[in-house]
DNA sequence: TCTGGGGTCCTAGGACCC
DNA sequence: TCTGGGGTCCTAGGACCC
């Protein structure tokens, strides 16, 4: 690194201009849990997944091995690799450890995925020490009680603390001292920003635009130009350190989806059925038990290539029945395939809600007289939740596979496991 | 022989309203 | 007769994140 590491900010002063926001990420995470919990793993290049790499330890990383990537093309690029199968539960377990950890130092942490964090510090410096202090203290506990390797980055700004925290991978700290901001930022790859993907790290290089330090200099106008008005404009204030976003509590989610990759199959009506009500009695029930219901319905059909369509439909009254969403679900997918009929095989189906509200009162019932279209609708609706509520109170005493629709339990989407699924849903108010 | 599951945010065009 | 400007909502697609 250009700049090294910082393993010191200095006496910390009490002023506003004190780096006081730590973003604390653990390295490799799912490689490293499994490093920890087989010893015969340690210091071997690993893959946590099989059809495609999960998480990647160091040891094989340094082979070219990442995240993403197909896994015989991982095998190709490092032939003693281990693959390992993944233990999920662990994962969430020890993820909620270390952030308990973080939670002993301030209350102010934000859980951004299973295993990384924002924290604002500056309310602590008085019982821990400055923040370097505490970002060394937090690393020797996770390492100590968990026995995992965690990096921290410090700064004045969230974003600039994740850029440090990757530089300082693997396990260490960095911290940017307050008007040291520049000068750090610099030399490193644009890559680094947050934002910054494959597509649009293409597109700056092709403008000879490699490190933030040149990005910075761009004008705005030709920033927009080059990636898009919004992402020019973030992108600007990112390169630029204006970042004003503070550690925050997290929000409740915005949307709730559910895919299953299925190979290459065709798309045939049984099929169709099958899997889009597997995923929409998952998305449905998901949906009740945040006590919302959805306005908008979306599906993706992904055919062989990667290529992919979407279909939505926005509806009123919001909908939260599993099977009123998987009505929707399937009048979509045949819509997407009807408009795509040269397409033989599809590889993936999705199904999300969006649009979230909170649904009208479920229970009024109009049974009354002469009931007009509308009512009826209505009525259905209302015993379609009625039995969902019964479905979901006898799934969570006895599990989901105690009672379902047919369709549902009779498919075979189990492929992936539950924890994994759960997993990947890594909702942060679930660990509070 | 391009792969897993779960999300967020942004853009652009069109419909529709005042 | 069809011109102005502004706003919201909806749909489809895409980049990006873990």
């Amino acid at each position: 690194m250009a700049h090294g590491r910082l393993a010191n900010s200095g006496p910390a002063s009490n002023s506003d201009s004190t780096a006081t926001i730590l973003h604390a990420d653990l390295d490799a995470f799912y490689a490293s849990v499994e490093q920890l919990l087989d010893p015969s793993l340690r210091d071997r290049p690993i893959a946590v997944g099989g059809g495609v790499v999960l998480a990647a330890s160091y040891e094989a990383r340094s082979f070219g091995v990442s995240a993403g990537m197909p896994g015989w093309r991982a095998r190709q690029l490092c032939p003693g690799l281990t693959f390992v199968g993944g233990h999920f539960r662990e994962y969430q377990r020890l993820g909620d450890e270390v952030i308990e950890i973080l939670g002993a130092f301030t209350p102010v942490v934000e859980r951004i995925s299973i295993d990384e964090a924002f924290l604002d510090v500056a309310g602590a410096v008085h019982l821990f020490g400055p923040p370097a202090t505490i970002a060394a203290a937090i690393r020797g506990r996770v390492r100590g009680e968990v026995g995992l390797p965690l990096s921290v980055g410090v700064a004045r700004t969230k974003h600039l603390a994740k850029v440090a925290s990757q530089v300082a991978k693997p396990d260490g700290i960095v911290v940017v001292p307050p008007g040291a901001e520049h000068a750090f930022l610099e030399h490193l790859p644009v890559g680094l920003l947050w934002g910054v993907g494959r597509v649009r790290q293409a597109q700056l290089a092709g403008a000879g635009i490699h490190t933030i330090g040149q990005l910075a200099a761009v004008d705005g106008s030709v920033l927009d130009n080059l990636v898009g008005k919004g992402a020019g404009g973030k992108l600007g204030a990112l390169a630029g350190n204006i970042d004003p976003r503070r550690v925050e509590a997290p929000r409740a989610a915005s949307s709730i989806g559910a895919q299953a990759a299925l190979g290459r199959r065709q798309a045939t009506t049984g099929l169709l059925h099958s899997t889009l009500g597997y995923l929409a009695d998952r998305v449905a029930g998901r949906l009740r038990a945040s006590g919302r219901a959805a306005r908008t319905v979306t599906v993706r059909v992904r055919f062989p290539g990667l290529r992919s369509v979407t279909r939505s439909v926005t509806v009123r009254p919001a909908i939260s029945e599993t099977l009123t969403l998987t009505e929707r679900a399937v009048e979509l997918a045949g819509t997407a395939l009807a408009q795509h009929r040269g397409e033989r095989e599809i590889t993936l189906l999705a199904v999300s809600v969006s649009n979230l509200v909170e649904p009208a009162c479920q229970l009024e019932l109009p049974l009354r007289s002469g009931a007009s279209r509308a009512r009826s609708k209505a009525a259905v609706g209302a015993s379609r939740w009625l039995v969902d509520r019964s479905m979901d109170g006898v799934r969570a005493k006895f599990g989901r596979a105690a009672v379902g629709y047919a369709t549902v339990v009779f498919s075979d989407m189990d492929r992936v496991p539950e924890a994994f699924r759960e997993l990947a849903q890594h909702d942060p108010r679930s660990s509070e």
